[in-house]
DNA sequence: CTTTGTGCAAAGGCTTTGCATGCTT
DNA sequence: AAGCATGCAAAGCCTTTGCACAAAG
């Protein structure tokens, strides 16, 4: 069982808070000055570490832009894989048991135990293919 | 048109010949280090910066990886998928009929126009899980 | 009281840039 | 000869890490 045992500070609600007040990908800086301009004070390696423990225990998403940042925003579902606007960075999220059952199934085919994936698509959304 | 003007030298060859050398998805590094052991010395700079010319004009594809790393590849080039042993990194290639497939129907279902697609499998290999 | 979280600053890793030099055209 | 391309090293950015201190359980 995944005991999800992290301690409750100030700072963790914190950065929670600000998570939850946006359902957008949000970069850790920005998190960071928007905590700082709020008024609640949180160092950046400590906005990172929290952020690096809510992605381990599945509560948020990342994903990297084009400049190599990592965003992050609360998770809405298990498992599941994204379908990104190169241009817009509007995100769809994915779930697709196919990809599943293809993964475990390639892994069996060729002898492979215990078979992770990753998987992300990039495409251009119609809004954008319009402009 | 616009009539792509860049200088033909050994060291922008070296790159080409790189990138058409793997159908797949590489970083820059990687391509510096396969240039430089294989007798080609380019600068790391150069790399960058030939691909970054090479993306403007585009004949590159540009992706990153979780790790916020930009991984390169030759537009319009079939690629395949591995499949890593995450123990002793013996790796399988897919056959990738079956993705390709599927992430261009994911893009159309959600109106996503030239969808790219990052997929990687990890497991254990038959040999490392009887050790 | 013990363990984990926090801050700060330093260190890391990838990428870009300044500048003098070499090579293409 | 003129101007881009290259190398090297330094600088930039985002992110991680070491360490001492503070706080949670």
């Amino acid at each position: 069982m995944p005991r999800t045992q992290h301690r409750e500070t100030r700072q963790s609600h914190a950065v929670r808070a600000a998570l939850a007040g946006n359902q957008q990908f949000q970069s850790a800086q920005q998190l960071h000055g928007r905590l700082r301009a709020r008024g609640d004070g949180v160092g950046l390696a400590t906005v990172y570490r929290t952020l690096q423990r809510l992605v381990e225990q599945g509560e948020v998403d990342v994903l990297r832009t084009d400049d190599g940042e990592a965003i992050y925003r609360l998770c809405s579902r298990e498992h599941h894989h994204h379908l990104t606007c190169r241009s817009c960075r509007r995100t769809v999220e994915i779930d697709n048991s196919a990809v599943e059952a293809w993964a475990r199934r390639i892994g069996e085919e060729n002898g492979y135990a215990d078979v992770e994936h990753i998987v992300e698509l990039v495409g251009t959304c119609a809004d954008c293919a319009a402009s």
